[in-house]
DNA sequence: CAGCGAATTACACCGGGTGCAAATTTATAT
DNA sequence: ATATAAATTTGCACCCGGTGTAATTCGCTG
């Protein structure tokens, strides 16, 4: 039931595929803010109801692509193992995509992924529409960890200081592909990458580590929340 | 030069309220979304481009308010006193805020403030453009950070790290001030308020203050940057 | 092939935001 | 006081992102 796609639904992805791709192209050649909506859909000879039913927002299509991992860590935390604690898993989780170079690290050279950065990068609602998907990763974070026991507060610091840590270094893995082109030093940054995360980590662990220490996960025991209102 | 406002300067500050007094009272009546700034300027007795004059986005009429104050931490960081630490002075900063009641730290019944948080937590793109204004915010305290010496990626974590906690902190005692209305126990809340403050600069502190310790602010002996590109 | 549901389309519409040039107001110099 | 320059306001037309609706087409299943 999820490898037959069906013809409909191929179609679909073949379509949307095709509409990010072009778009990407003309954003690309002309700026982001100079093309409108009815110019794709007139390029990829669709309506513009289709292009808006593709894509809730315009800035979607260029940074729509690959949202789905970043509500991977909430998922983690909310399936690890026993005796693990949060931490660990997602920290295990990020020292995973470095060392297989995960396209969203910036420590491949995926020529889609650096053209959609660069846009991302240099426009300003496209900066806005992307930090907001990771602002609602850092929620669905959050709420994962006060699921599993986290006071509130320490639950957001949490979520708040692994995404944005963790996006600081990759982007500034992008940044430096951008410089050195195509023959960039992948292991010095892979290291580099994963000094820091590891880094922002130990930082976490060793001030609040002791918080998230439990043993069985998903036990509905959480702290003391004053429901008012 | 700074005391005498001129009459001109002075219309213009009665009516920049009147907007947005006006804008405030239709936003709480029928909703942010149902409110169109065609209707404001009407209600304003003003050309709709008058508005746009005066606040940037619709949004803005709400937000703009006290996002001076955002501001102040990279300015203080930068005029610190010899033999300070960043750390120290914003978070003395934010101590000051908090034992004075500052509207923004949700410690007082300021009712206006009341009414824009409400609004606020209760429209995206309200919550959205705050984000933003936030996000500008840890953007120049970063700047300032680097420029005192800090290596990026610590003046990002930094910077990050303190601008959220804070908000955090101040954004839950509105939320309790909305709950107990005026009758809410402000000790225990400024109580609370200086704890997580605290607990927040703790883990920053000992995770990372020693990388920030130096006598002499403005000197520009900055790390190595590479200028790439 | 018939017929059902999903997808696409055209079209009208709304509201935020901008550019422009004219009109009005304010400050300033004589 | 009056002319002049500078700053605001205004009306207007316009662009663009996004939505609602109703009709139409398309893919699937029996």
């Amino acid at each position: 039931m999820e490898e037959r796609k069906g013809l409909r639904e191929h179609k679909k992805d073949q379509t949307r595929k095709r509409l990010s791709d072009i778009a990407l192209d003309m954003f690309e050649e002309r700026g982001f803010d100079n093309v409108s909506v009815a110019e794709i859909a007139e390029a990829a000879e669709v309506s513009k109801k289709t292009v808006f039913n593709y894509f809730p927002t315009k800035e979607d299509i260029v940074v729509g692509r690959g949202a789905h991992m970043l509500s991977e860590p909430a998922r983690l935390v909310r399936e690890r193992p026993v005796g693990t604690t949060p931490l660990q898993v997602v920290h295990e989780h990020m020292i995973d995509l470095i060392k297989r170079h995960h396209p969203m690290t910036g420590l491949t050279n995926h020529p889609i992924m650096k053209r959609v950065r660069k846009l991302i990068t240099e426009n300003p609602s496209l900066a806005l529409r992307s930090m907001r998907h990771r602002e609602h990763a850092k929620h669905l974070l959050a709420e994962a960890l006060v699921d599993e026991g986290a006071e509130e507060f320490t639950a957001r610091f949490l979520a708040n200081t692994i995404m944005e840590a963790t996006h600081t270094v990759f982007v500034e893995n992008f940044r430096q592909m951008f410089c050195e082109g195509v023959t960039f030093d992948v292991d010095a940054m892979e290291k580099r990458s994963l000094a820091k995360v590891h880094q922002a980590f130990s930082w976490l662990e060793d001030g609040m580590g002791h918080l998230m220490r439990r043993q069985e996960p998903a036990s509905a025991s959480s702290g003391s929340k004053v429901a008012c209102g």
